[in-house]
DNA sequence: TTATTACCTATTGACATAGTAGGTAAATAT
DNA sequence: ATATTTACCTACTATGTCAATAGGTAATAA
């Protein structure tokens, strides 16, 4: 299940998107349109910027602003850096230690399948694919 | 994610469906197979009788036996017994609040688009596709 | 009557989730 | 210079879930 974590990173990248008029955007004014608590989005989009999706400026007219086309972020990077990993079952984690069933595993290649079905979803949509 | 819960269920079911040779199945036997605590098992085991996939005997020659044909189970039946939802985010689950911010979510259509595939692609898939 | 099996309640350690609290550093406007 | 605004930083916490373990009782068959 994607947290709140993931899904916040989510709408911040969108708010930005929709109000990306080349000022910085402060972190206080998204947290009042989403409705979402400062002190927790402060979490959340450190990040962000640590990942290098967006970047912050400090001081009075600062804030963040995205560095790229909305068009050029995918959902994919941006849940998968919030989230940790967007696998399905923990043996297909990119950190899994490897199972010595994986051979003879029944389910295995059902998980696999599922997992690259979503994984594939959330890399082929965009984040402009939001933005109404 | 899917956790150990329901995927040791699924498993539980696959080593039912190989031996359905009428005889019931210790839970003992299948631990000892798939490398599982008997322990944790029992409780597992205990919510798929409770909610009617198998049914249990007691006593020397008891065991664990399928309710029905391996091909009239399906495998989202069996997650969503024992994970309790598959809801891919919160306010897709049965039982969430309802969120205020639903009818101008700009992320929900896509939540419920991917959520809606996983659970095609669960209920589609039945536990006798896994036998091999 | 003994062995075997399911079934039951309770407990636990570790970890993740979803935040909150209270600061410091940097940049700008006055 | 100074006040204001903003990002950025470390630490803390309550709650819940996960993945078991522990120690029994009840039912059934040889």
């Amino acid at each position: 299940m994607i947290s709140t974590k993931g899904r916040y990173a989510l709408r911040v990248m969108l708010d930005l998107a929709e109000h990306a008029d080349g000022r910085a955007m402060p972190l206080k004014e998204i947290a009042e349109r989403q409705g979402i608590s400062k002190k927790y989005l402060e979490i959340i989009v450190k990040e962000l910027v640590k990942g290098g999706l967006i970047q912050g400026s400090s001081g009075k007219g600062g804030g963040y602003r995205l560095c790229r086309d909305a068009t050029d972020y995918t959902v994919g990077e941006i849940l998968e850096l919030t989230e940790g990993s967007l696998a399905l079952v923990a043996c297909l984690a990119t950190d899994a230690a490897p199972c010595e069933r994986a051979p003879q595993c029944q389910t295995l290649p059902m998980w696999a399948e599922l997992d690259g079905m979503i994984h594939d979803y959330f890399y082929k949509k965009k984040l402009s694919d939001l933005v109404k």
